[in-house]
DNA sequence: CTGCGCAAGTAGGCTTTGTAGTGG
DNA sequence: ACCACTACTTTGCCTACTTGCGCA
């Protein structure tokens, strides 16, 4: 068994004409969404095994301590014997996926006979760390696809979540709960003022009875998944967090199931780009330890998502282990054992001895096992940590199959460990068993990465609990960590596990809600990280929908509750200054105050007010970088060129000593023309709220048109800026008697329909100039715009403005002109049509009257069947009727008829081109006539 | 580990008022 | 002579923004 990296050796790809269309088409794809040069896909669709099993990609991420050399990386996988031969072609700058392919067939017979192979991986001459390609930016192309993966990631992880929560609500379920549950704690159902705190005997119940497993047992369906953790006591994160809700909810209480949806990154990775993510790598590494191990939905939603060359090494190998394994798990986990490095500390070459059923687990955790050491243990760059952190990451991941088949230990002891009590936390309330930690406690090298990094929360439960607050509030609960309460500290631990709150999802009754807020007190943070709110929203908005029927119950609101949120309402706009100008609370707190006053107020409509207050109340941040493009608040320093704080204050705050002004108070400032644009003057004797240099370009360009141009001594004009507090509507000189009012040029700028001056009307019809000019009518041609060509810019005219009083007449006098020109045009259409009749047939005539001349008139012929070629003739005989009707049939040159002669065409003077489909008929008399045969 | 300042590089916005030739 | 139409040729500067890196 043989492969060649597809860069070396296309032609072995090339099976069939089949498979190179398809990975023609396939691969166009994949550029798109790799868009890196050289790097191909072999998409082999057809084959659906091929699919799943011949591709994996390894990324060259060794670097060289010392050596400056940059060669060709050789991957060899031996399989019983026989070589597996991955060639991996670097450019010598360049850091490049590679994808090594394995035949369909052999693949096949690898998985079924999985323990008896051995895979492994040669590499050699790695690149230096010096000799790294410097970062690229990303292009339009890449951001815009990027986005769009986000946008479909979102999506797919709303949909996962939405079935999960339905799944919360199977009966079957809840009532195996319950039926676990304890007596004594059945009682809370009938709580009636329901806290946070009645909740915590249930909560340590059920974090006592159930445990996560260190990995993911695949029984086809989520449901069925759910069912046997409940069985077992024993699931993924998600499944866990599931059973609570379904307990919960079974247990009466209005509960939503919360994920934090751990979407691919909104930016193009620059892990691509040739140098590090600070925290993407770590985050989809989360996505695939934790949600796609749960579920096989979610890998192959995972699968679709990431066609992106973006994924990290220990990202896209992680997935598609786990991708892969899921198919080939399937008579025991995977046996791995490692073979001792070829290759000393100063030799390059590296050789990896794998033993297991999934190819590329193999060569994902024998060569991430290998990684570290090739790290130089000193100066490492940012970059380079947090590679290798990744990589210890994906490395704790694949551990537990390493260590079950070396040590001849088994799993259940590796599970078994998640019930040993976790290394301390320093920021969560109780360390959370995620199941990394399990494996990584028994992976001593990885231990210290994880005791500093426990696994970020990613989902938990929320219940409703009315005694809390005055009219009740949503509670967090995560019961798989035993935690009550504790939603002031999701933040803190995904901040610990560099796992930011991009977008934090409540599920429930088949809707959706964004409670990211609640969660988030650094929103600035995560705002650039999230996709653009507006369709976030859109989407949302009927998910929102479900979910408000489901847990929107309805409060009904004491009278003196009544009274303090009265009280409340004004003392939360008094918070924040922005709120006379920012409407964001404003629905909300209309909604609200329409409630109250009717004395019902909805779960939902005070919930959305709760999290619009702490939209509107974020902390001030401690750093002047923070304050570049924070939603609320601005640094005078980071204003840009156009951006103006009027009015200036209040000051909210100070950072390093620098006022910190509300968002709101920046406006947005404009030259004077700009202003004209939009309809807009600015008023008289206004000073310039802001002077700016003007561009180098056009001073250049003034200078040269106006000698006497007043520019600066220092080369430099000058461009005055005004606020929209400056400006009034634009006051035009009115049209009078008749006469159009005209700039210097002549003509009338029609930026926009505010730009006309008034008693002025614009046509847009074109050829309107003569007609006007004809009524002695003034007009002025309109300027609606420019446009560019030539590196000039030229202006482009739409039709005229005229007086509003001539615009009926000037109208109808071009209707009337307009209908004379198209019947002028239909006359001379007809004219043109006759004319050119009239040159065909006259050179056919022409054309008779030469072979008449010509030819022996003695070679006349009889036709076989007169009446057959005369239907045959009928149609040019009726033409030369007609032509005859122009008086141009006569033969002035033989002063004969040309109907004294009947044109036959006997079968055997007729040719046919086959190429063109004419054929060709002879008259003995010498004329021919082509006829196309369809 | 974080913040800050600087440099480098890139994407994308902004610029902004013809002319010569041909044919009817 | 006048008018209408078409081809011509595809700018380049500047700013905002991103990112990496060194330093504190």
């Amino acid at each position: 068994m043989r492969t060649r990296s597809q860069s070396q050796r296309p032609e072995e790809s090339e099976s069939g004409s089949l498979a190179s269309a398809s990975k023609e088409a396939v691969g166009k794809l994949l550029k798109r969404a790799s868009s890196r040069k050289g790097s191909k896909e072999k998409g082999q669709q057809e084959d659906p095994i091929s699919v799943e099993e011949s591709k994996f990609k390894v990324e060259e991420i060794l670097k060289e301590k010392d050596k400056g050399n940059v060669g060709n990386a050789v991957g060899t996988i031996s399989n019983k014997g026989e070589d597996v031969e991955v060639s991996v072609h670097r450019d010598a700058n360049e850091l490049e996926w590679e994808d090594g392919n394995i035949l369909a067939s052999e693949s096949r017979e690898s998985y079924s006979h999985d323990s008896e192979k051995e895979i492994t991986v040669e590499l050699t001459d790695f690149p230096s760390t010096t000799q790294r390609k410097t970062s690229r930016r990303a292009t339009a192309e890449e951001k815009e696809l990027a986005e769009l993966v986000h946008k479909v990631h979102l999506l797919c992880l709303l949909s996962r979540g939405r079935l999960v929560d339905r799944v919360c609500n199977d009966p079957l379920i809840q009532a195996s709960l319950l039926s676990l549950l304890p007596p004594s704690l059945l009682e809370i159902a009938e709580i009636p003022k329901l806290t946070g705190s009645t909740l915590g005997p249930l909560v340590k119940w059920f974090h006592n009875n159930f445990q996560l497993r260190s990995h993911d047992v695949d029984r086809g369906s989520f449901k069925s998944n759910l069912a046997f953790a409940l069985e077992s006591r024993l699931g993924t994160a998600e499944e866990v967090t599931a059973l609570s809700v379904a307990l919960f909810r079974a247990l009466n209480l209005t509960t939503r199931f919360l994920s934090v949806l751990d979407v691919a990154s909104l930016k193009p990775d620059r892990d691509v780009l040739g140098c590090s993510n600070p925290d993407s790598p770590r985050l989809d590494t989360n996505i695939f330890s934790s949600a796609v191990a749960s579920s096989s939905d979610q890998v192959s939603a995972s699968n679709l998502l990431h066609p992106l060359p973006s994924s990290t090494c220990s990202n896209d190998i992680s997935h598609e282990t786990l991708a892969r394994g899921k198919h080939h798990k399937k008579d025991g986990r995977p046996i791995i054992k490692k073979s001792p490095l070829k290759g000393s500390a100063s030799t390059t070459g590296l050789d990896i001895v794998i033993s297991g059923d999934s190819i590329a687990n193999k060569l994902c955790s024998d060569k991430l096992e290998s990684l570290p050491a090739k790290f130089p243990v000193g100066s490492k760059r940012k970059g380079d940590a947090e590679f290798e952190l990744q990589l210890e990451m994906a490395l704790s991941a694949t551990a537990a199959g390493v260590s079950a088949s070396n040590l001849g230990s088994h799993v259940d002891e590796l599970s078994g460990s998640s019930l040993l009590p976790s290394p301390p936390s320093k920021k969560l309330k109780k360390p959370s068993l995620h199941q990394h930690e399990s494996v990584i406690t028994n992976h001593g090298s990885s231990s210290a990465v994880w005791s500093q990094k426990l696994g970020p929360p990613t989902y938990w439960a929320e219940v409703y609990c009315s005694g809390e607050t005055l009219n009740g509030r949503w509670v967090h609960v995560d019961a798989v960590n035993g935690i009550v309460d504790g939603e002031s500290n999701v933040e803190a631990a995904a901040a610990a596990g560099r796992k930011p709150l991009k977008y934090v999802v409540a599920f429930s009754g088949g809707g959706a809600k964004d409670v990211t807020r609640r969660y988030c007190m650094h929103w600035y943070k995560i705002a650039p990280r999230r996709v653009n709110s507006q369709w976030w929203d859109e989407v949302l908005a009927p998910l929102k929908l479900l979910e408000s029927d489901a847990t929107g119950g309805m409060i009904r609101m004491e009278a003196s509750n009544l009274k303090e949120m009265g009280s409340e309402l004004p003392h939360q706009e008094c918070l924040n200054p922005l709120n006379t100008k920012d409407d964001i609370l404003e629905g909300s707190y209309k909604k609200v105050a329409t409630d109250l006053s009717s004395g019902v107020a909805t779960r939902n409509s005070l919930e959305d007010m709760e999290l619009d207050t702490r939209a509107l109340t974020e902390p001030l941040p401690t750093n002047q970088l923070a304050y570049k493009n924070h939603h609320l608040y601005v640094l005078e320093r980071w204003l840009t060129k156009y951006q103006f704080l009027h009015p200036k204050g209040p000051v909210l705050g100070h950072c390093s000593g620098h006022p910190v002004y509300p968002r709101s108070c920046v406006q947005i400032l404009q030259t004077r023309q700009k202003w004209l644009r939009e309809g807009l003057q600015v008023i008289a004797n206004e000073i310039p709220a802001k002077v700016v240099k003007h561009s180098k370009k056009f001073v250049k360009m003034q200078r040269s048109e106006d000698v006497s141009f007043p520019g600066e001594d220092d080369g430099q004009a000058t461009m005055e800026l005004f606020g929209k507090w400056q400006v009034e509507p634009l006051s035009l000189p009115c049209a009078k008697n008749g006469v159009v009012p005209k700039n210097e040029r002549g003509q009338v700028d029609v930026w926009s329909e505010k730009c006309l001056p008034p008693g002025t009307v614009h046509l847009k019809f074109p050829r309107l100039v003569p007609v006007v000019r004809r009524l002695e009518i003034d007009f002025a041609p309109a300027m609606v715009g420019f446009e560019f060509r030539n590196g000039r810019s030229f202006p482009i005219f739409e039709g005229i403005v005229v007086c509003s009083e001539f615009k009926d007449a000037i109208l109808a006098a071009y209707a009337e002109e307009e209908d004379r020109r198209e019947a002028e045009e239909k006359r001379r259409q007809e004219s043109q049509a006759v004319s050119r009749w009239f040159q065909l047939l006259s050179s056919i005539v022409t054309r008779q009257r030469l072979q008449n001349s010509y030819v022996d008139s003695s070679s006349s012929y009889e036709p076989n069947n007169p009446r057959i070629e005369e239907e045959n003739n009928k149609s040019f005989d009726d033409m030369l009727q007609r032509e005859s009707e122009f008086g141009l049939a006569q033969d002035a040159a033989t002063g004969m008829s040309i109907h004294n002669h009947a044109h036959v065409f006997p079968i055997e003077d007729q040719s046919f081109d086959e190429e063109s489909f004419v054929r060709t008929k002879r008259c003995p008399c010498g004329f021919s006539v082509q006829v196309e045969e369809l």
